[in-house]
DNA sequence: CTCGTCACGGTTGAG
DNA sequence: GGCTCAACCGTGACG
């Protein structure tokens, strides 16, 4: 996007759309896009009214249907080369016990306790990375120990990922993982490396401190690493619907395509209990994506019950057609160490 | 007209 | 702390 005084705005798309060069739809939209196709609405119809690329439509019903994930898949990073989640372990161990060890009294631990071999032994200078970034807060951290497993999004992580753009997602969007045939997952690995994105996930250590101050009218959304939580974590369910954390939808309501008249939107629109677009919302450009999409949408999707949850407070009808596939069998593609 | 695909310019984040 | 690079993104165009 070309800035001239705008920070990142968004562009708009040939379709009136307002999107984000290199960043993902909301899910709120991403997960219309799901659900008018469940409606019976043609991808090129969906883009129309959604103002979406038919490109964009159909790699996600694409990925829906492969998956069972509306979700975007983990952006950036890298694929752990040696610090896997068991070497991470190894080190907040081996620093736990004691706290004054050098790195390159770990590193030689690590080879010693067969934990790494010599051609995948971390480097000093990764485990020093890795002391000062994930491990720094050992003695507040110690309780991880013994839920880290556990961590979860909590409401007020949650909070924390309120963006205008934001995803909180905590079923992986993994389009990558090769979906066993048949075996649709919504929590899908975004990865096909172990375990977690990140080595703070591993930890159980994340998030509030690297989402605080955002104050960025269009921060990134960092799905990707909501997605790495939510594995660990998200059997919060009960913030979570369809796999998408309420609190986000509720945030994407923000985002918005700029609201005014879509041609043919009423109709389907009302089709799926959405509102129109109102015109009148405050006006970022992403601000007021109809705001009773989300919520209701997301709503009750199968894999927790279908019949309004008290997540479901819009219960609408779509619901039922929603039924995300098969939801809870994903983890099983989980890998552990 | 619809839809699958892909080059492109972009962002992200672990290493 | 900055760089690299491979992952992902949605658009737009082509067939």
């Amino acid at each position: 996007m070309h800035l001239s005084t705008e920070p990142a705005f968004g562009e708009v798309n040939q379709l009136g759309g307002v999107f984000v060069n290199g960043r993902p739809l909301p899910n709120a939209i991403r997960l219309r896009i799901v659900e008018l196709a469940q409606l019976g609405i043609r991808p090129c119809d969906i883009s129309r009214q959604l103002r979406v690329s038919h490109g964009c439509v159909s790699k996600i019903l694409a990925r829906y249907n492969e998956t069972g994930s509306i979700l975007p898949g983990a952006i950036g990073g890298s694929k752990p080369r040696v610090t896997t989640p068991t070497v991470v372990k190894h080190i907040r161990t081996y620093k736990q016990r004691d706290p004054g060890i050098f790195a390159w009294e770990i590193r030689d631990r690590l080879l010693a306790d067969g934990v790494c071999d010599k051609y995948n032994v971390p480097s000093v200078s990764s485990i020093s990375r890795i002391l000062r970034n994930k491990i720094g807060n050992l003695s507040q951290q110690s309780h991880y120990d013994s839920h880290k497993q556990h961590h979860h999004p909590t409401a007020a992580s949650a909070l924390q990922y309120n963006h205008i753009y934001s995803y909180t997602n905590p079923m992986a969007a993994g389009a990558k993982v090769p979906t066993p045939p048949g075996m649709p997952c919504t929590m899908a690995m975004p990865r096909t490396w172990p375990s977690s994105h990140s080595v703070t996930d591993i930890l159980g250590i994340r998030s509030i401190t690297d989402q605080v101050s955002d104050t960025s009218p269009y921060h990134s959304p960092k799905v990707e690493e909501w997605s790495s939580l939510g594995r660990n974590g998200f059997q919060s369910t009960q913030h979570m619907i369809n796999g998408l954390e309420k609190g986000s939808l509720d945030q994407e309501v923000k985002y918005s395509q700029t609201a005014s008249g879509l041609p043919t939107v009423g109709s389907f629109v009302a089709a799926s209990g959405m509102t129109p677009y109102p015109t009148s919302a405050p006006v970022s450009p992403y601000m007021a994506y109809g705001t009773a999409a989300p919520t209701g949408y997301v709503t009750g999707h199968g894999w927790q019950h279908t019949g309004g949850t008290p997540l479901s407070p819009h219960n609408c009808d779509i619901t039922a057609s929603l039924a995300f596939k098969s939801m809870h069998t994903a983890r099983e593609g989980e890998n552990h160490f």
